[in-house]
DNA sequence: ATGAAAGCGCTAACAC
DNA sequence: GTGTTAGCGCTTTCAT
């Protein structure tokens, strides 16, 4: 027999409806014998509960909605990836959006999650986003919903973020303390938010250790490996080199590492690279590069835990804010001085 | 007002919920004047249609469950990609589940989402499954299934796999043509499917071309980079160099571009290298791998395409084999001879 | 220990 | 055009 409801299982014992319903979820109210005899009959007629009409009278459907602006990145792969996982431990589904970095593909998600009555929403806004009237209407219905990655800060939402200033200003600790000081930073737009804050950083490291500035090393262009290629030949033309160069992200170091080999410059020995980058991209890059990692899969772990603990309640507070640290991972693309 | 429902607008306006249910789906009964006002106090209230309610009385869910074995493995991350694209343009929704390569959990999910009752299920097997129970279920209850990448052979279900041995044929003629007779294979382990085909395809190629078969320089061994480090330098140690290596996959030939490196050999000048690959990774390798390429984008695609049509029933044939051609990619790490 | 009645929010079938 | 009735499959009172 095909879609076997409880009903069935009931005709053919020749009982309520109410009791299968009872026994199938081990209710109090029911005898050892008669579960047994329930869990079996419904064992044979092949029976699969149907979680949609559960659904419906519980206002509970066990379902997280994710938004992320991507998929293709595979920084978010792993992210959602670790999502899921814990999910599926703790009984939840996924279901997963991509708002491909559009806000209106981003709030036609959002709006469809709602409708599909799900217990809360995982978030990571896309670059467009500046619109914040979906997310009122989230808080408005009290539905739990925490951002990651990338958040809006004056709303009524934890968020799961990395800390890309300390992070940056952590790992040219670790660079000078292995007693670099000429430091180059290609550093991106300083108008998006990213570019800032590690750029930031930088300027911080630079000052606390008393580092004199200099203005001619720092570039700052693009985030593509065309900016990181073209911001070496020009550097490298100044006729001026440093010992080191700080990279806003991997495209950019590998556009780095194009014109130094082009130029005859062996990497680490006559210049050392290291910056922010994927792990598993920079594992072939040759040599790896020396990277400030920022984990994903941290990042969904602690996003996703924190949800499901608003969901059940477990969590009074409804604004944690949670700083996931960057580590600063020595590889081979910087020549250690010390040890 | 908040979790508003259609009695709630009735209410309001003073009117039948049935009324309010059929303005707001545009049906016909309802006059225009009347639509007009209903989705206005729909909006204002701000109305979401619980499509949990929905989906028990249609016994439709427009939903798709999704079964991959891994997602941090990216080529099933465009995969997902381009299937989730595909679904929200159809007004799909996704639920993805990952089965870690687990028989058990693989089972668990689908039974999962079967209780959801999504409308179909798009799943690619993993490596442990040999039990097709849970999928003779699926075949019962009569649920769309479309198998991608890896399936059963002998189901009725439709599948979208590649073409292994084609695709390695193809490229060995393409690079026969070239005018390359000493070609060595880096072939795997020929116990599992992927090393198999891959060599069938290289063994056919050899034999078409009517070029000798030289037995030393078949090495079979495993999937990793040191399979392919030491494949190499056993090859090289022997003194009888192939002008060119055909490998099983990116990793083996990474390993190979290590070795041969490290042995002071130039690529491709002194040996080219081509093989199985995933774009996205071997674009990184120094020089950039020529490529025989799977394109999970067309995997996705064709899979989630047969899926909803198989849904729609614009497909009565629930058997389709759809074979998805493999692209040799001319890249740096084979030498152009002709032209 | 078992069952009858009511309802989750929505829609299809049928009246008025 | 609008409203009434009934039911999707399940669970939660409340009786027996």
């Amino acid at each position: 027999m095909v879609n076997v409801r409880q009903s069935d299982i009931a005709k053919e014992l020749n009982i309520s409806r109410v009791t299968v319903s009872k026994a199938l979820r081990d209710h109090p109210d029911i005898s050892q014998a008669m579960k047994k005899k329930i869990s079996e009959t419904a064992r044979k007629m092949g029976y699969i509960p149907n979680l949609i009409a559960r659904q419906l009278n519980s206002r509970r459907t066990f379902t997280i909605g994710i938004v992320v602006p991507d998929l293709e990145n595979s920084f978010f792969s792993y992210v959602v990836d670790t999502m899921i996982d814990y999910a599926t431990e703790h009984n939840y589904y996924v279901i997963l959006t991509v708002s491909r970095e559009k806000q209106n593909i981003e709030k036609q998600n959002i709006e469809n999650l709602i409708g599909m009555r799900v217990d809360g929403l995982l978030v990571c806004l896309s670059q467009e986003t500046t619109d914040n009237k979906v997310f009122k209407m989230v808080e408005k219905m009290k539905i739990p919903l925490v951002f990651f990655d990338r958040a809006f800060e004056n709303m009524r939402f934890s968020r799961v973020i990395f800390d890309d200033k300390s992070g940056a200003v952590n790992s040219m600790n670790r660079i000078i303390q292995e007693g670099y000081t000429k430091i180059a930073n290609f550093a991106g737009y300083s108008t998006t938010n990213i570019g800032k804050k590690r750029t930031e950083g930088f300027y911080e490291a630079i000052k606390k250790n008393k580092i004199p500035l200099r203005k001619e090393w720092i570039l700052e262009s693009g985030f593509e490996l065309k900016d990181g290629y073209e911001s070496f030949k020009k550097l490298n033309s100044s006729g001026n080199l440093p010992e080191i160069i700080f990279t806003v992200n991997d495209r950019v170091a590998l556009g780095a590492y194009k014109a130094a080999k082009e130029a005859g410059l062996m990497i680490p020995k006559d210049i050392g690279i290291f910056g922010y980058g994927f792990n598993e991209i920079t594992d072939f890059f040759d040599p790896q590069l020396t990277v400030i990692n920022q984990d994903p899969r941290k990042l969904g772990l602690e996003a996703i835990k924190l949800l499901i603990s608003e969901i059940d309640k477990k969590t009074k507070i409804r604004q944690s804010i949670i700083s996931i640290d960057e580590e600063f991972l020595w590889r081979k693309s910087v020549k250690r001085k010390l040890k």
